[in-house]
Order: structure tokens, then C-alpha cells, then sequence
DNA sequence: CCAGAAGATTTCAGAGCTAAAGTTTGACGA
DNA sequence: TCGTCAAACTTTAGCTCTGAAATCTTCTGG
């Protein structure tokens, strides 16, 4: 059901690990350098920014796992998000990850080739293509789901429950916020769930 | 003081703006086609996540401005950091940035055509290569960090004194219990801050 | 029936990166 | 004084991903 060739899917570069310092250090190196910088917005910008990195990290490791790319897995989720039958064109594809058709077709041909999603022509409407997801497709998303949840939780579980909650509040009303002063700026790095 | 050919240093390749849901409308989605998730922990990992991708575009927008890409801010940052009188070696910065040597001598080959560093033999032992910052690489960097403390403090600016201290702590919770269950996971995305 | 629009793909080129080979220089023992 | 080896950086070759523009196919309306 998957490739013939099996291309190595995921496998990392295996590069350098970087060098890292704690959140406190870099503070304080930046004031240092820059002694009108506010220590608490840096650290928690630095922290937020750290554990978002982290976490990209973490489901990057489990990608791997199941054999698949994070800009894979964003095409799976497409998909799956539509809803049932999962199908859609590869224009609307890209409209919604913000990708050039192009590079949609591209991305396209490699899923075809590794079985997790079919192309057909619209026998109704032969100008368009339907790209459907299959029962391998669907099924990596829906394990990539499962490894996500117990990390998740993993990460969380210092936080306890009326914690959560106000972190919740708090989050989003940054995010409300940066929303508003950045209008237009939908960024396109892989958001990875 | 800068580049002859003015390469167009950080030119975006004006791509498709990509769809987005709300945070409540993605996480509702979710529950629909994998019911098991935890709406909570869910919506808190997505909005965290979008945050972090909102103010990655914001950095980038300002260091489009500055004339100047990620990559080579990152190099600034490590050189203003290590301290007067701002000299690495390619292999040292290679090591902190998490990049192989050659892809560490192209983007010094970048950034002394712009006039960011400058790169020198030691004369004391000539097998190694001094990376200097020039004074204008230091001023993009203090620049950068003038723009970004502007709106950091914009994003922060609906969260109170108070507030500030817990979402400080609750975050460093957090990265500290991600930090013990993925010890080796020093990603290399680009950091930003 | 033809012109033009819409949708997808192909072609071409460019940016970055890695791996591996190559170059220069310094260190050290015979 | 060599000769060899290691260290540090650079060069070369190749890969992947992407965007822009040209091309191809098919539909639609006059």
C-alpha cells in the first residue's frame, strides 16, 4: 500500500545540535548589551518562543516516526479537516496552506507516490483534479494525533487545572491582540497541528 | 559601507496569504474527526503555537525592513552576544547555530558582501578565521532589538503587571518539564530572539 | 465554433542546506 | 630538516523545496 521505492521519508540530516543557553543566561546577556531591554517581557517572550520550538521538535520526532513530513502531514490535515468525503483540489490546497499551485503539485506527487493520497481527474468537471485522502493517509493523521495528545499532556502536566484555564485566557488574549496590530501577517511556518 | 550589487537581502517572494481558522473553529474540527482530543489541552497548544508564528512573521517583517534575512540575524545575535570585541571563529558559530561548517561559510560569504562582518585570517595561528562584526552589523542588531522591544511590549500590552508574573512562571513550567522529557531536542529553527 | 477564462502542471531558476573532498597551516617525532 | 598527521576552513556536487512564468487541457459564453 506505500512506496515501491521506499524513499527515506523523514530521516534527518543528522547535523550539529546546538548549542543552548538558559532562558535566564540569554537575558541576561541581551541586557548587557542592550540595557534598556525589559527583562520580564524578554523572558517570557524568550520562554514562549523556546517551548513552541520544542514542541515543534517533539512532533517533528514523531513524524518520523510514522514515516511522513511535517509538510506532508499539513496536506494530511487539510484533508482531513474538510471532512468526510476528504477530497479537495489541489487550488483550494494551496489556498489554504498558502502555498503557490506549484509547489502544491510538487508536494502532490510525492504523497501520491507514498500512497496517502490519491489524484483523479473530475469526470464532471474534467478541468479540475480531486485529491482524496486514502485509508493509510488518514489513518497517519490519526495516529499522529494520538502520539501528539500524550505528549501534549506530557507537557503539561505541571500546569494544574485552574492553572490551565488561566493560561488559556491569557494566551489567547495575546494572541487577539497580535492579531489585531498584525493584520494581514499569516505567516506560513508549518504549524504542525 | 554596504554591498555594490544591493542584493536584494530580504525580499519576500510574495506567496499566497494562507486560510486560517479560528483557534474554537480548528480545535471544534479536531473533536469532529478525533474525538478523544482534550479541547483544552488542545486549544492551549494552538493558540501557544500561533502566537509564537504571529511573532515570527512580525520579527521577519522588521528585519525586512532592517535589509537584513534570519539567517543572518542569527549570526549577529551570536556575535553581539559572545561579547567585545565580537570576534568567532566560523567552527564556533557553526556549533552555536546548529549548522554544518559549509553552510556556516556561505552565510559569512552573505554577510561580509553585505558588509554585516568581516572576515579575517588570525595571524597568531593563520589555520583559523576571525569573524568580526562590523559596526554596522552591531547597529542592525541594537536596531532589531529597539523595534522588536516596541512590539513585544504591543503584544504584552493587554496583560497586567500581575499577570505578567504568573504567564512568566507557568510558562517556565513549562519549558522546564519539555526540557526533561525531550533532553537531546535542541531543534534549529530559527529562533528569532 | 471560437475566444477566452479557469485550473493544473511543467519548466526553469534560485536559495539553502549537507556530505564529502580539497586546501592551507600548525604540531610533533625521527 | 623533514614527513606525517590533525585541525580548521573552503570548495564542490547534489538534493530538496519553493516561486514565477509558460504551457496544456477543458469548460463556458457569445
Amino acid at each position: 500500500m506505500t512506496t515501491d521505492k521506499p524513499r527515506p521519508a523523514a530521516d534527518k540530516p543528522a547535523q550539529a545540535t546546538r548549542l543552548e543557553l538558559g532562558i535566564a543566561e540569554q537575558v541576561a546577556l541581551y541586557q548587557r548589551e542592550f540595557p534598556t531591554v525589559d527583562p520580564q517581557v524578554e523572558t517570557i517572550v524568550q520562554t514562549l518562543l523556546r517551548v513552541s520550538r520544542r514542541m515543534g521538535v517533539a512532533y517533528d520526532r514523531q513524524l518520523t516516526v510514522l514515516g511522513i513530513t511535517s509538510a506532508e502531514w499539513e496536506v494530511l490535515k487539510a484533508l482531513v479537516v474538510s471532512g468526510s468525503p476528504y477530497q479537495l483540489g489541489p487550488g483550494e490546497l494551496a489556498k489554504r496552506l498558502g502555498l503557490t499551485p506549484a509547489a502544491m503539485t510538487h508536494r502532490i506527487d510525492r504523497m501520491v507516490a507514498d500512497g496517502l493520497v490519491t489524484r483523479e481527474r473530475d469526470e464532471a468537471n474534467r478541468v479540475r483534479v480531486i485529491i482524496e485522502l486514502t485509508e493509510t493517509g488518514r489513518d497517519k493523521w490519526l495516529e499522529s494525533m494520538r502520539m501528539a495528545a500524550v505528549f501534549e499532556e506530557e507537557f503539561l502536566q505541571d500546569i494544574a487545572g485552574e492553572e490551565r484555564t488561566e493560561l488559556s485566557a491569557t494566551l489567547d488574549r495575546m494572541l487577539r491582540r497580535i492579531e489585531e496590530s498584525q493584520p494581514d501577517a499569516l505567516g506560513r511556518t508549518e504549524d504542525l497541528a
